[in-house]
DNA sequence: ACGCTCGCATCAGGTGGGAAACGG
DNA sequence: CCGTTTCCCACCTGATGCGAGCGT
């Protein structure tokens, strides 16, 4: 897939079947065609996109499946012939089952094609199991053979405010940072069991996109090549190192350079102008690296409806221009009322800004939420309300495709109805489907409380993977410069025992997940997880703006400022250990 | 003397903006 | 002509090295 370069005999079924064990991507190193092997044929340069849905066993205009699954709200994900090797996962909010194989090669037919195809409306999955019911398998994790891995997005509030107005990420030569990157946190692997987990790249949709009116549209069929696997640097290694820490793929770089010969193990050659859909891949593979495809649970395979992004090579929608600039700690510099906003803090704060942006804006401190549920819409209120929807704009806020949010930001929110998702898809049905509700949250005190806690508000907090609470858990990337600037007694604990994998997941999800299930109709709603979600991220900004305040109006030392941060992560981490990954939904699959 | 912490300076690299270049 | 791509710029983050200060 790789290009296509990586020759379909890499990935003929009839390979497959002959060949239980094959090199895993990460042996082949920067050898882009180790990788090829892990995207679609078809993939290539000059195949096809997608494969017609005429081997699933499900058609498109087949009875409704989606019906039955939960979230699947950004649409198709043409996946190329590869999906049989790689099937994307249901789209199933930000924790995800592993869409994985069936357990037999005509399970894996299933499922190769279960992407519905073209701009059809309607369910875009079909069923997720041959149960036809994702729900009717729903199990919690459990250790031992045939357990399936459970993935979170850690950053899934900051991919989702992007999400709202269809993402776009920016593609150079030399390769440009993905921002929101993808990062995730792994449960229900085998300890010992080592892994491959890297990112695979495919078209979200057969067209070529353009921004035009201030809408993203379609003009033409989409053409597809190029190295469409990262493979994480940490490749392969072990369940419980995988569980351990933060999955962080900040280094992955997109580019439009297809010739380029400069890092292509970091590189991603996308196409401009072309709708991407990530994947999650995890592959067991044995300890000196070569892939075990023996039993079908060894391939898992996540698919975030929100990480879709259009490839651009430079930005259409001022929307995402400001998201960008607000977010990314590298672009501060075009803050351009950054000064009014947050004033002399930047230049007292005694922190580092490495643990102020990042954590601040990429990542929801779930937990400090919860500390001052109370001042949230204050604070968002007290943001500059031109900031994000001025006058100057060239385009007006109605370039969002989905959240034409009311001025004052807080009246109006947006939450994921399955419901729409599932009957209502349009051409830009890919995206979640966003409907305003009323505020009515602010009063839901408990879904804050609960479900802000996240995993993120700990180690994601380092939005880079090299951020002092990353390395203090997991010793990724450490420096000793940033270790020293953090209080070693902190009793920081930014995941869970990866020995216990998730531990609380089972007990306190579970209610979760009941009361997704039974939501309305046969739907799994979604309601609960998207509305928290969306609250998040609104909170996010709250919080950011909220610190930045706090460091205004404190006037104390600056050692002051920086216990109460320390305090912040300290509740946080305890919060963690409480309720880890309460904050999202929860399925498992059978 | 030694080890550690801290502050500062330096540099590489990541940002988006904007103008120029390119191509259909 | 218009849309897209490329390049350069200023600004910023993050990593690193160095020396001063402090405690043992």
């Amino acid at each position: 897939m790789l290009g296509g370069e990586g020759e379909s005999s890499a990935f003929s079924s009839a390979k497959e079947a002959a060949d239980d064990r094959r090199k895993s991507p990460a042996v082949g190193g920067d050898d882009p065609a180790a990788g090829s092997r892990y995207t679609a044929h078809g993939m290539g340069a000059d195949r096809s996109y997608y494969i017609p849905p005429t081997v699933s066993k499900q058609s498109p205009e087949a009875p409704n499946p989606c019906s039955f699954i939960p979230y699947t709200p950004s649409g198709t994900v043409y996946a190329a012939s590869s999906a049989g090797r790689y099937p994307s996962s249901l789209h199933l909010g930000s924790v995800l089952p592993p869409a994985g194989f069936p357990p037999s090669a005509a399970g894996r037919s299933h499922f190769s094609p279960a992407y519905q195809l073209g701009q059809s409306p309607g369910c875009i999955y079909t069923p997720y199991s041959s149960s036809g019911s994702a729900l009717g398998g729903i199990t919690l994790p459990s250790a031992g053979p045939g357990m399936r891995a459970q993935v979170y997005l850690c950053n899934r509030p900051l991919w989702l405010k992007f999400h709202r107005h269809q993402t776009e990420m920016i593609i150079t030569k030399q390769g440009r940072r993905m921002f929101p990157f993808l990062s995730f946190n792994i449960a229900g692997l085998n300890l010992s069991a080592h892994y491959n987990v890297f990112v695979e790249v495919v078209l979200a949709d057969p067209n070529h996109w353009r921004f035009q009116g201030g809408k993203w549209v379609t003009c033409g069929k989409a053409d597809n090549s190029g190295n469409k696997v990262y493979i994480h640097p940490e490749s392969p290694n072990t369940g419980a190192h995988w569980m351990r820490q933060e999955i962080s793929f900040s280094k992955l770089k997109l580019t439009n350079n297809k010739g380029t010969n400069h890092n292509t193990s970091q590189m991603m050659v996308l196409q401009s102008l072309h709708k991407y859909q990530p994947r999650l891949h995890i592959v067991e593979v044995t300890e000196d690296g070569a892939e075990d495809i023996s039993s079908d649970v060894k391939t898992q395979s996540f698919t975030f409806p929100e990480n879709q992004f259009i490839a651009v090579t430079a930005y259409q929608n001022t929307d995402i221009t400001q998201l960008k600039i607000d977010h990314n700690p590298f672009a501060k510099g075009f803050r351009d009322n950054y000064d009014s906003m947050y004033t002399a803090q930047e230049n007292d704060r005694l922190t580092p800004s490495p643990t102020d942006s990042p954590r601040a804006h990429q990542i929801v401190p779930g937990a400090r939420y919860t500390m001052q549920p109370l001042f949230q819409d204050q604070f968002v209120n007290n943001l500059p309300q031109n900031r994000f929807y001025n006058s100057e704009r060239a385009v007006p806020q109605t370039n969002s495709l989905l959240s034409p949010q009311t001025e004052d930001g807080s009246s109006q929110r947006w939450f994921v109805t399955s419901m729409q998702q599932g009957g209502n898809g349009t051409s830009t049905g890919s995206k979640l489907d966003l409907t305003p509700y009323e505020g009515e949250y602010s009063s839901s005190l408990l879904p804050y409380g609960i479900k802000s806690l996240s995993v993120q508000t700990s180690h994601a907090l380092g939005y880079y993977p090299d951020s002092p609470f990353t390395t203090m858990s997991a010793g990724w990337g450490s420096r000793a410069a940033y270790q020293r600037k953090v209080s070693p007694s902190l009793p920081w604990s930014p995941r869970p025992s990866p020995t216990t994998g998730f531990p609380e997941d089972s007990n306190k999800v579970k209610p979760q997940i009941d009361e997704e299930v039974n939501g309305s109709g046969s739907l799994i709603s979604s309601w609960t997880d998207t509305q928290s979600s969306a609250l998040s991220l609104e909170k996010a900004d709250s919080y950011s703006a909220a610190c930045k305040r706090r460091r205004l109006s404190l006037n104390g030392p600056c050692t002051e400022d920086s216990a109460s941060d320390i305090k912040c992560e300290d509740l946080a981490s305890v919060a963690i250990n409480s309720s880890m990954a309460a904050y999202y939904s929860f399925y498992t699959n059978p």
